[in-house]
DNA sequence: CAATTTTACGCAAACGATACCGGCATAAAT
DNA sequence: ATTTATGCCGGTATCGTTTGCGTAAAATTG
């Protein structure tokens, strides 16, 4: 079954033209008549005429739709910023063409290589958790792919980024966390080859370091896969809750983890935030009401979408090649709850 | 700037042949000479060469895509649902166009519209809260679109339509709540045009009645936009504080509308489930640490997302216009937690 | 009234790929 | 020796649209 549209050939054919006049008519162009302009288009708006959209990109070499790539849809920031993409390429008449790396190394090089082959204009991507080389990315870059790294960014000088300032982020909520009188705070860590992983593990340290906390290396916690499965959280928990010195706080890098985290404290009866304090990173909706409320880091996804997708449409739009590259740097929120509540003295 | 392909004229010019040759030898042809053939493929794989799928799209008249309309993105239910969809369009060489109506009527004309005039191959849809006119839909229809329906399904009968045993759902939610001494039960029901909304106030009437508790029709509320905003819950939550007969059980019949009540009751001091029962319809993936834990009603969204891309697809890929059209119900799970727990007597 | 300009349209190529229809070799069969 | 078969390949139309170029008729000019 397919669906037939309308072609400017059956008006041509049914008002007795050729297909150009009625193509320029259509256009408006000066070198058709009046008469036969509207005769061409009233007949266009009884048909429920629409140009057909893949014959004008195969002409123009332009497919008016962008690719995203996200590891998860099915994930609060991803989806909220899927949000705010979908709202500018709305706005620009574009599509939007989504595709999930699920974490999966192989996955992502398929999806980008399918994106690309599928004629998009542009791609907005977030690097899955396994991924420790691009050059799957380079060389679509080079081929000359509009690209626009977002969220997980990549460390390329030529490309748009967008993402969050995840140093100060982590920085102020283990700040927090000292102030409340934690001192023994356990950083839970995306894959370590992610940019946003780096930067929150330094943020981490610096605030440990400015107050003259020792830092201790088996406090760093990294979870390969993001924390997509339950086990993975499982395994680092026991790992810090039987060691030697067993924190009494933990910063979580990611919604992920952040549920899991306390999902274990929930089974093992580990009080939070009186035996483990918690700040966790989070997009949910609902954190406030958790119990106990949660202390999150909160990203501006819809923002970041929407400022990636502008980017991406701005730089396809261009008619020269791009020079200047933005880097566009969004602070976070830190929502103080309960989960990170002050200790007694 | 644009991303340049090869394209098979390349070859052929590079090669000293025809297009026709090389479109063959690409395709294995047993009309091509073992040698021309390898010299071919071996350019091509050196080139990088990929088909254009908007030539093959323009020739074969079909996209290869689909698309999915849903009100918004970044709710649990819809996002688990696009991932299902997208698993079975990915693997099934199809990718996903998603557009959102954000409940609003005009939006989701307008974009059905793009979609259809983005010649996809057919579209996944859930209406808007707002719809109750589905001329739209049926005229896409009409004219040989290939659609399921979804979630929210609509009642004609030529369609293959995918949701929830939404009576039973809340059937069974109902009878819970009567089981464990609730009597003065409230709905918070989604729009009132919606089938979802129709269904699960039926299955609330029906436990009622064979419990033998009469009916009072101000315990049925609706949420004309599907509790979007906080404000339309709000009102209604007010309302129902400040009648006659305080219920002292709300189900709630969306994610929205869940959280809502939720936020509500705590601002206002409200416990649950002493003062007030909750059971409400959620996929979010932590209700079970909510304060107090969430009693939800759970849809199979990744499920139901991919079993309407499989219906779709084999729409889509059937030789002759299908005639039997299936009317998938799935079963909902009801999460027994501690918002519905047993009224002391 | 003849020359010129303008008006209003048609023809055909192009985008990339495919497929039908041929055609020209060489080899095999009659 | 002539026909038939077969292997191998090219030419061309096609999908729907735009656009440069060509041109007949109408309008304008001197």
């Amino acid at each position: 079954m397919k669906f037939e549209a309308i072609t400017i050939k059956d008006i041509a054919k049914a008002l007795g033209l050729s297909t150009s006049t009625v193509s320029r008519a259509l256009r408006d162009s000066y070198e058709i008549s009046p008469e036969t302009k509207e005769r061409v288009i009233e007949y266009a708006k009884e048909n429920n005429y629409r140009p057909n959209p893949i014959a004008l990109s195969l002409k123009e070499k332009r497919s008016s739709s962008i690719g995203v790539l996200v590891c998860e849809i099915a994930n609060s920031f991803f989806s909220q910023a899927i949000n705010g993409i979908e709202s500018v390429a709305q706005e620009n008449g574009y599509n939007v063409i989504i595709a999930q790396s699920k974490e999966d190394f192989e996955k992502e090089v398929s999806s980008l290589q399918y994106l690309a082959s599928r004629s998009v204009d542009g791609i907005i991507f977030s690097v899955s958790a396994e991924t420790s080389n691009f050059s799957h990315i380079q060389q679509l870059y080079a081929r000359g792919m509009n690209m626009v790294s977002f969220d997980r960014v990549v460390d390329f000088p030529d490309i748009h980024k967008v993402s969050v300032d995840n140093y100060k982020a982590a920085y102020e909520a283990t700040t927090h966390f000292i102030n409340n009188g934690f001192t023994n705070i356990a950083c839970f860590a995306n894959a370590a080859f992610l940019s946003i992983t780096k930067e929150r593990v330094e943020g981490y340290l610096a605030a440990l370091k400015e107050n003259n906390i020792k830092v201790n290396p088996d406090n760093i916690f990294y979870c390969l896969h993001g924390g997509l499965n339950y086990e993975e959280v499982e395994e680092i928990m026991q790992k810090a809750m039987n060691g030697e010195q067993r924190p009494d706080a933990i910063l979580a890098c990611s919604d992920k983890i952040t549920t899991s985290v306390m999902r274990y404290c929930q089974q093992e009866n580990i009080a939070i935030p009186n035996v483990m304090g918690l700040v966790g990173f989070s997009n949910l909706d609902l954190t406030d009401l958790l119990a106990p409320s949660l202390t999150v880091v909160r990203q501006p996804a819809y923002e970041m979408g929407r400022i990636a997708a502008e980017l991406l449409i701005k730089q396809i739009e261009s008619k020269r090649p791009i020079k200047e590259f933005e880097d566009v740097v969004i602070a976070t929120e830190l929502h103080q709850r309960a989960s990170s509540e002050k200790r007694k003295a």
